[in-house]
DNA sequence: GGGGAAGAGTGGGATATACTGCCATTATGG
DNA sequence: CCATAATGGCAGTATATCCCACTCTTCCCC
């Protein structure tokens, strides 16, 4: 379970260093990959393998499955965690997330999310200003 | 499993290298055949018969059926990766994706898809553009 | 409160490997 | 038999991966 935020760098070779309460949940192989709302998605390899297989049978359905099904297979990458705790983020997934150096690494429970320092906080002052709409509308849906 | 995307470039005799992540789960010989959306679709050779055998059980289906499976069984072609893990794409299909030089080679689960270059980058646009779309029009199927 | 130690985050250098352009050798066909 | 194309191999360059080193904070013990 991952909660908090921080906020880390990227270093010349386009590793960050994970936060130290998220490792041991992490495991030494997680996979990052394309998230919704422009950031990125860092996930275990067990709780990863679970949302690809739902996506893998979707590489044939129909337009918009099959647009999801690559954005998300093609966008994840495998890494390790290396000794000091950092892990590689490919430079098309660092461009996708518009991240130069500075990101935000939040825990979401069962997901880690990476974001570029500027869009988190940019998102973070809406959701505050609209929490109790949002929070009638997710209401409707349940 | 295949994952990530690699931009590569094709040498002037159509060889194209293949991502060295991808070389043991391809396979010495492997199989290029049209695929959906103007890309081109890589298999293993195991893969690609447990594909073809779907598609040949679809010659006498519906108009639809017969189109995609002419398509996908008459557009395959065997290669063979060469030691320097390169695969030579014929020229019917490297025109077939629009290639000029630079490919977009792209690991979407059991298959690998070769994309131009900038083909790839207009439907990742479009997809992303709609990715939260999509995401709660699936939502709402669960 | 101060000092020390341990851990966390960042940076950089060296080796290995991947990619690609080029050259040689073999096949092909006129 | 020559010309041309196709295949296979070599090697240089760039990039990635691994490992080591430093700083800053935090926490603990004295």
């Amino acid at each position: 379970m991952f909660l908090g935020e921080y906020l880390h760098t990227f270093d010349p070779k386009n590793r960050i260093s994970v936060p130290s309460k998220f490792r041991k949940d992490l495991g030494r192989v997680v996979v990052v990959t394309r998230g919704l709302d422009n950031c990125l998605y860092l996930y275990s390899r067990k709780a990863w393998e679970k949302e690809a297989r739902t996506y893998a049978a979707e590489v044939n359905g129909n337009a918009a499955r099959r647009g999801l099904a690559r954005m998300f297979l093609a966008g994840s990458s495998e890494a390790e965690v290396d000794a000091a705790g950092r892990v590689l983020i490919p430079e098309h997934l660092k461009s996708f997330a518009s991240i130069k150096d500075k990101a935000v690494i939040a825990g979401v429970f069962e997901r880690v999310e990476i974001w570029e320092e500027k869009a988190w906080k940019k998102y973070m002052n809406e959701i505050e200003r609209d929490a109790n709409a949002f929070a009638e509308k997710r209401d409707a849906t349940h």
